[in-house]
DNA sequence: AGCTAAATGAGGTACGTACCTCATGTCAAT
DNA sequence: ATTGACATGAGGTACGTACCTCATTTAGCT
C-alpha cells in the first residue's frame, strides 16, 4: 500500500484538506474534538509528512554561519574541509553555509564578526571559541535577537548556548589516561602533558580526566604539571627539548590540544621515541603520519564530518522551534591505532 | 541569489524547458552542439537538480531487502534494530526496506529466500551470509535478474556482488592484536582465541590479521589454536573452561566471533579474571556490560547504524546506475573501551 | 429563534522537477 | 522545391504539501 497522503487523512477522518492542513500545521481555527479525529486517523493510517514536499512547498532555506578561529593547527583546517565538503553534498537540505573566521589571539575580532551577524540574515550560528566576557556578551546579543547559537568542540555554558556539538572532553581525557597506563604498564615512569592553553575549557577538561584515570588506576605512573604552549611551534620545541633533558625517566606523553606538530618532530629525531608513549588529540596529517612511523601510540579524535553534520541538523531545528533527539546527535570518542588508521 | 532552476537554464541557454529536460535527463533527440549550449548554462549558473523535488515528479521508491542470519549473537540484534530505526528516520528518502531472516544452518532456507526475490518486487539486495556454492548460484541469478546486491558485515567476493558494506576484517585483526600485545606488555603467557566459525570469512580474516600482528610485533606471546564455537554457549562454556584449567599461562583472550556471553560469564566466575586481558568484537548489551564491569579491556566493534545507512545509500545508488563516493562508504574499525563507551 | 463568532469546506496557486503530447522549426538529401 | 527525419518549442499534468481567500455551516449564546 502507498504511503498515506494529506487528501487520505482528511477522507479517513471526514473532513477537508484545510482542516488536516490546520491541524498539521498547528494553525487556529479548529475544535477540540476535530483536532483528535484528525488525529486518530493520522495514526491509524501511519501518515508520515513527506518532508521533501513540504520543504519544497515550504521555500524554506537555512541560512547558517560557522564562526571558527584562524589558528595554524591542522585540526581547524580539518573542520574547514569537513564544512566545504557537507556544503558541496547538502545542497540537498536547503542549506546555505558561511565561515567566519577571526583571528584566535584577538577577542575584539570575534565579537566584531558576532556583532556582524543579525537574525535578519542568519538562521542560525555554530562556534568554536573560547569563554570570555566579551564573547559572552557577543552571544547573548544573538541570542537575544532570537538566532540559535551552538558551541562546537569547545563548550560555553555560561552563555546560554542552545546546544554543545563535541565530544565530553573529560571522558576523552579519561580515555586517553586509560591507555596511556595500559600502554606503559609496569614500567612505571613519567608522563609529560602538553596543552595548547589552560584558558581553554577542552583543555582543561581532558586534563582534568587524564588525571583523574591516572590517578585512580595507575598510580605508579607521575604525572607532570602542565606544560602551555599556546600552539606556538617554537615554544612546544623549546620546552620540550628541555624537558626531556631534565626528565629522563619520562615514558609517556600526553598531548591535549589541537596541533602536535612540532611535537611529533622533537621526538622524532629523539634517540628514546621508541621508549616513549606518545598519545595526542585529533586525526590530522601531522598524527596519520606520527601513527604510521610508530612515532605516536594512539590519537583520541573526533569525526570532523558527524561533527559538522550534527551542528547542522541541530541549527535547522532549533530554528524551526523543532525538537532534537540527542541520542543521535552524540559524538563518538573515537581511538585511533595504527592499525585501524582508515 | 536563489538556487537557479530549470526555467534560469533553459532562459540562459536561450533554449525551451523541454530541451533542458531532455538534455538533463538524457533523452534522445538533441543535437549536440544544443547540448553543450545547456550544459554551458549548467555550468555558469552553478545549477544543481533539487533532487527532492526531482524524486517528488519521479514518484520512485526504492524497495530494499536485507538478508540476514537468524543466529542468537547479539550482534545480529543490533544490526536488526539499526535497520528498524533507521526505516523510521528515512521514510523521507522513498524507500521500504524489508527483512529476511534465514536459519544459519539451513543454507536451504537462504537459497530459497534469495529464489523468493526479483527484479519484479525488490530494487535491491543486502546479504550477511558465508559464501558456499549454492549461495554464490543464488546471487548470481539475482544479478542476471538485474538486482543490485551487497555484501553486509562479511563480504562474498566472488559472487559478483556489487559492493561490500563493512570492516577491513584484517585490519580489524590487527588492531586487535596491536591492543592485545601492548596491553600484556612485557608480561609475555599465551593468548587464546575464540572465533565462531572457520567457514566465515570475517572470523578468518580477524584472526589472519591478529596473528600477523602478534608474530611481526609480539613474539614473546604465544598464540594458541582457534577455538571453534559455532556461537554455541555451551560449547563455549566447555571449551574455554577446560582451555583455562590446561594453559595457566594464558593472558590474553581474543574473541574473534559475533558473540561473548558464554565466555563472559566463564570469566565473570574466574580467579584470574583480573589477570586475563580480555578483547572481543562488535559493541552489544554484553560487551558494554563487561567493559564496565572491568571484564573486558576493550572491543573492537563497527557502528552497525552506519554500516546499514551505507547499505541502503549504496543499493538506491546502484539500482539508479549512480557512482557512490567510496571514501564516504568506509566504515571504520572502532574501538571501544571503558572511558569512551559512549 | 435569532444572532454572532468560531469552525469548516471548497478551491485555488505555488514550489521545482519529470514526463507527456502535439505543433512547428530546421536541415540535408533528393 | 519537396520530402522526411530530426530538433525544438509550447503547454500541459502530476507529485505532496503549504498557504491563501472566501463562502458556508455549526455551536454557543441571549
Amino acid at each position: 500500500m502507498a504511503r498515506p497522503t494529506v487528501n487520505d487523512i482528511a477522507e479517513e477522518a471526514g473532513v477537508s484538506l484545510a482542516t488536516v492542513d490546520r491541524v498539521l500545521n498547528g494553525r487556529p481555527g479548529v475544535r477540540e474534538k476535530t483536532v483528535s479525529r484528525v488525529q486518530a486517523a493520522i495514526e491509524k493510517l501511519g501518515y508520515v509528512r513527506d518532508v521533501t514536499a513540504a520543504n519544497l512547498a515550504r521555500q524554506r532555506r537555512y541560512r547558517l554561519v560557522f564562526v571558527l578561529p584562524d589558528v595554524p593547527a591542522q585540526f581547524v583546517d580539518t573542520l574547514h574541509e569537513a564544512i566545504a565538503e557537507s556544503v558541496s553534498t547538502s545542497v540537498v537540505d536547503r542549506t546555505d553555509v558561511r565561515i567566519v573566521s577571526f583571528p584566535n589571539d584577538n577577542p575584539h575580532a570575534l565579537v566584531k564578526s558576532l556583532r556582524a551577524l543579525s537574525a535578519a540574515d542568519t538562521d542560525g550560528v555554530a562556534i568554536f571559541a573560547q569563554e570570555t566576557p566579551h564573547v559572552r556578551d557577543a552571544i547573548a546579543r544573538l541570542k537575544a535577537d532570537g538566532v540559535p547559537i551552538v558551541a562546537l568542540v569547545s563548550d560555553l555554558p555560561n552563555t546560554g548556548r542552545d546546544h554543545f556539538v563535541g565530544i565530553d572532553n573529560v571522558a576523552a581525557g579519561r580515555t586517553a589516561g586509560f591507555l596511556m597506563g595500559k600502554f606503559i604498564g609496569n614500567t612505571g615512569g613519567s608522563v609529560m602533558v602538553l596543552v595548547s592553553s589552560l584558558q581553554a575549557r577542552d583543555n582543561v577538561e581532558r586534563r582534568l580526566g587524564f588525571d583523574q584515570v591516572m590517578a585512580e588506576s595507575f598510580p605508579a605512573i607521575e604525572v607532570l604539571p602542565s606544560i602551555e604552549n599556546h600552539d606556538d611551534e617554537e615554544t612546544t620545541t623549546r620546552l620540550v627539548t628541555e624537558m626531556l633533558r631534565k626528565r629522563p625517566d619520562i615514558t609517556g606523553i600526553y598531548s591535549v590540544g589541537h596541533g602536535s606538530q612540532a611535537l611529533v618532530e622533537v621526538l622524532r629525531g629523539h634517540e628514546r621515541r621508541h621508549a616513549i608513549t606518545l598519545i595526542a588529540h585529533e586525526l590530522t596529517r601531522v598524527t596519520r603520519e606520527a601513527l604510521r612511523d610508530h612515532l605516536m601510540d594512539a590519537v583520541i579524535s573526533q569525526n570532523v564530518g558527524h561533527i559538522v553534520r550534527s551542528a547542522l541538523r541541530v541549527l535547522r531545528a532549533k530554528s524551526d522551534g523543532r525538537d532534537i533527539v540527542s541520542s543521535q546527535e552524540r559524538i563518538r570518542i573515537e581511538i585511533v591505532v595504527r592499525e585501524n588508521l582508515v
